[in-house]
DNA sequence: CCTCAAGTATTTTTT
DNA sequence: ATACTTGAGG
């Protein structure tokens, strides 16, 4: 084919991208620059105009809806399918090479994928044997502690060697006992999917050349947020063909605090030698007003690289700041300009999205655009697949599977109840750990003695239960649905009758329907180990419908690399909007600013911020300040509406009143007490005071020295 | 073994 | 404010 044809949609620099096909390419540029659209005309040059085999592709997204996109774009410009094509996340895709090789890895290829939640409950179980209960490092600490070293390559006996402080040297036996159950369990967790295959590649050198071998081209999408782990494992898997394409934007790097490291984009060029980087300098999405926001915010990081940025679109109108005075006017003023939007001006709520920086900032937003009869979309918090009840049946699943999970035997041994409890559990986890077999093994083959009667004769039924199903497993509905109906699990929950009951049946209805709609859609493999590869796997966004008709609700992190018409940021107050804990942390700071800068650029054309001056969080109510980065925004870029547009005099009178409901204040004539209560805002504000020495006392702030301790 | 109630920690973002 | 853990009693 002619490449002119495919290339008419790109401009200058994006040909040069897509045509460099040899060799290491860093594509380095600014948001909304095409670099998406630069891969995806790539991979459709390297199929139809260099006819690659899709099968010797292999290309990673951020999730795995981009990878769907992506590929049915690409798709589209061949004009047939790609397949074999290797695309998707880089958990996904690991997953597939672990499934191939799991042997080499002491797993089989039935093995489970455990999410943060399963191990989080492993780490806490170890931590309770290792009589580590009160370690001044919570399970939830401990755990995140052994992902960052996982992320970095850090095994258990090369964490021994160096860890140093005093709580490292604790965390040492938590980690190898940890790796050792999951490889009991026949199991792996995230950051495991990653760093396993970089072992294998690095170990064995004929699995390691056979894999670089035959992907001759690599690519990776939003390359600023992979962590030390990928880069190896990009790094490996192009040793062979060097043909190496990386794009990304160092100012949109949002995930250090899950290991992602920005050297690996600034760097790349350090350590693929002979590269070619690429720059796109016009933006494609935003009006001009919104890139002139956008530039002034990232100028302000200091850990960049300068690049520029242009439009040739329209001006636009200005983006719009409106202070509320609380978090519920914040919900109802910007529901009330929606409805606007979609009423008045004929929007489709499609082109809408509210972006916040923490999930609990969603119910608001929730009440109120039901309240309004607008309908809406929420991306991520607690996921469907995370649920309890969901994760239970899920439980059920990966045991049928794969009968070494001692985890989900555990989780699910006595649900519904089978006289099987936690003590129960205990001796049976401590016989197989001293046995060495698996639990599920022990309760089938072995004898069971030292358990009660009660729960002797339960396990005898839920082990042949389990074998019963096993014969089911080609099809997940199938078995899901006997499943349902054999353990009763619904039965237990309709009799439990609590408020969520209801909805809790429903959500396993959903579940079914899931498995019916997986078996649909994948008539060559309906199994059980192919669904749960896929729902375990699942990104927040994944779930997400861009064409529901509904406005979408997520958080600035799961909107990366999306776009909307019309986008409001809410909540932009010092201490949420950069997070308290990245005030006195530079680095923090300027990730939150990527993040804010990643808000911004998400906008087509109509952009909302806004800010509360008073916010309830965890039970009291505080005065909120607007974000600095607010304040880093020249004033004439933007329209502020309902308030003083003067930030450094609010910044200075809120600074005087950063009292909150239990702050301890200390008076000149009263001494210590506690706040009960505040009335009002600013210098108008009456607070009433419980005294030690003089009991309570209302107080106005504007005439008070109160003084915070 | 199970249930209920009081007490305690807790949420920043997610594969 | 809420969710989860812990302890007493059935
Ligand atoms: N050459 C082009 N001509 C016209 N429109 C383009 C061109 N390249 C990209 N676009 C459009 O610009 C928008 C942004 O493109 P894309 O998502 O590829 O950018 P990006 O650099 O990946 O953005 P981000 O960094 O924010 O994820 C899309 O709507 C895309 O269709």
């Amino acid at each position: 084919m002619k490449s002119e044809e495919l290339l008419k949609d790109l401009n200058p620099d994006q040909i040069k991208g897509v045509i460099e096909t040899e060799g290491p390419v860093l594509v380095l540029a600014g948001a909304g620059s095409g670099k998406t659209r630069l891969l995806t005309y790539k991979l459709a040059y390297l199929v139809k105009v260099l006819g690659i085999p899709a099968y010797s592709i292999f290309a990673t997204t951020f999730t795995n809806k981009a990878a769907g996109e992506m590929k049915a774009r690409a798709e589209r410009l061949v004009g047939g399918a790609l397949k074999g094509m290797w695309i998707g996340t880089f958990h996904s895709l690991c997953g597939r090479i672990l499934r191939i090789e799991a042997e080499a890895l002491g797993l089989t290829p039935e093995f489970t994928i455990y999410d943060e939640d399963d191990s989080l409950r492993l780490v806490k179980q170890i931590m309770r044997e290792l009589k580590l209960d009160n370690f001044k490092v919570s399970p939830r600490g401990v755990a995140s502690y052994i992902s960052s070293l996982k992320e970095k390559l850090i095994t258990p006996e090369e964490f021994s060697a160096i860890a140093m402080k005093g709580f490292e040297s604790e965390i040492v036996p938590v980690y190898k006992e940890y790796q050792a159950a999951l490889q009991r369990s026949n199991a792996v967790d995230f950051d495991d999917m990653i760093m396993y295959v970089v072992y294998l590649f690095r170990q064995n050198e004929e699995i390691h050349h056979r894999w670089a071998s035959r992907f001759q081209y690599i690519l990776v999408d939003e390359f600023q947020d992979t962590n030390r782990a990928q880069y190896e494992l990009v790094k490996l898997l192009s040793a062979v063909h060097r043909n190496v394409t990386v794009v990304g934007d160092d100012d949109q790097s949002i995930y250090g605090w899950r290991g992602a490291e920005i050297r690996n984009i600034l760097n790349f060029p350090n350590d693929f030698q002979g590269t070619k980087i690429v720059k796109l300098e016009q933006n494609y999405r935003s009006t001009r007003r919104i890139l002139e926001v956008a530039n002034a915010i990232v100028k302000n990081n200091s850990m960049r690289h300068e690049k520029r940025l242009w439009c040739n679109s329209e001006d636009g109108s200005l983006p719009t700041l409106n202070i509320y005075q609380n978090e519920y006017e914040e919900g109802s003023g910007i529901v009330k300009i929606i409805s606007r939007l979609i009423n008045d001006n004929g929007v489709s709520p499609n082109n809408i999205a509210i972006l916040y920086r923490t999930n609990a900032q969603s119910r608001i937003f929730e009440e109120e655009l039901r309240r309004a009869n607008i309908p809406y979309q929420v991306v991520g918090g607690i996921s469907f697949y995370q649920r309890s009840e969901i994760k239970d049946m899920l439980a059920y699943l990966k045991l049928i599977v794969n009968p070494k999970d001692n985890l989900s035997f555990a989780r699910i041994v006595n649900l519904p109840p089978r006289g099987v409890g936690k003590s129960s559990i205990q001796k049976l986890e401590k016989e197989s750990a001293s046995r060495g077999i698996p639990i599920f093994t022990l309760c089938r083959e072995g004898q069971l003695d030292f358990l009660p009667h009660l729960a002797q004769s339960g396990i005898k039924n839920f082990v042949s239960l389990i074998e019963e199903l096993k014969g089911k497993k080609d099809d997940v509905y199938v078995l899901l649905k006997e499943l349902v109906e054999k353990t009763g699990y619904i039965k237990m929950l309709e009799e439990e009758a609590e408020p969520e009951s209801e909805e809790r049946i429903e959500n396993i209805y959903e579940l079914l329907s899931s498995a019916y709609a997986f078996s649909e859609s994948h008539p060559e493999d309906r199994s059980v180990e192919g669904y749960l590869a896929e729902v375990s796997l699942l990104t927040s966004v994944d779930q997400w419908d861009p064409d529901s008709g509904r406005v979408s609700l997520m958080t600035v992190h799961s909107a990366k690399g999306l776009e909307f018409e019309y986008v409001f940021v809410a909540g932009l107050e010092h201490g949420l909007f950069p997070l308290a804990k990245a005030e006195f942390d530079n680095e923090l700071l300027e990730e939150e600013r990527r993040l804010f800068y990643v808000a911004t650029t998400r906008c087509k054309r109509g952009l909302w911020y806004s800010y509360a001056l008073t916010r309830r969080m965890h039970g009291n109510e505080n005065f909120c300040k607007a974000s600095q980065f607010l304040e880093e925004i020249p004033k004439e870029l933007l329209n502020v509406e309902g308030g003083s547009c003067d930030f450094a005099l609010q910044y200075e009178r809120d600074a005087d009143f950063p009292i909150s409901v239990n702050s301890r204040v200390l008076h000149p004539f009263f001494g210590f007490g506690r706040v009960l209560e505040i009335r009002g805002r600013g210098k108008n504000a009456i607070v009433t005071v419980l005294f030690e020495k003089f009991g309570i006392k209302k107080l106005a702030l504007a005439f008070t020295e109160l003084e915070i301790v």
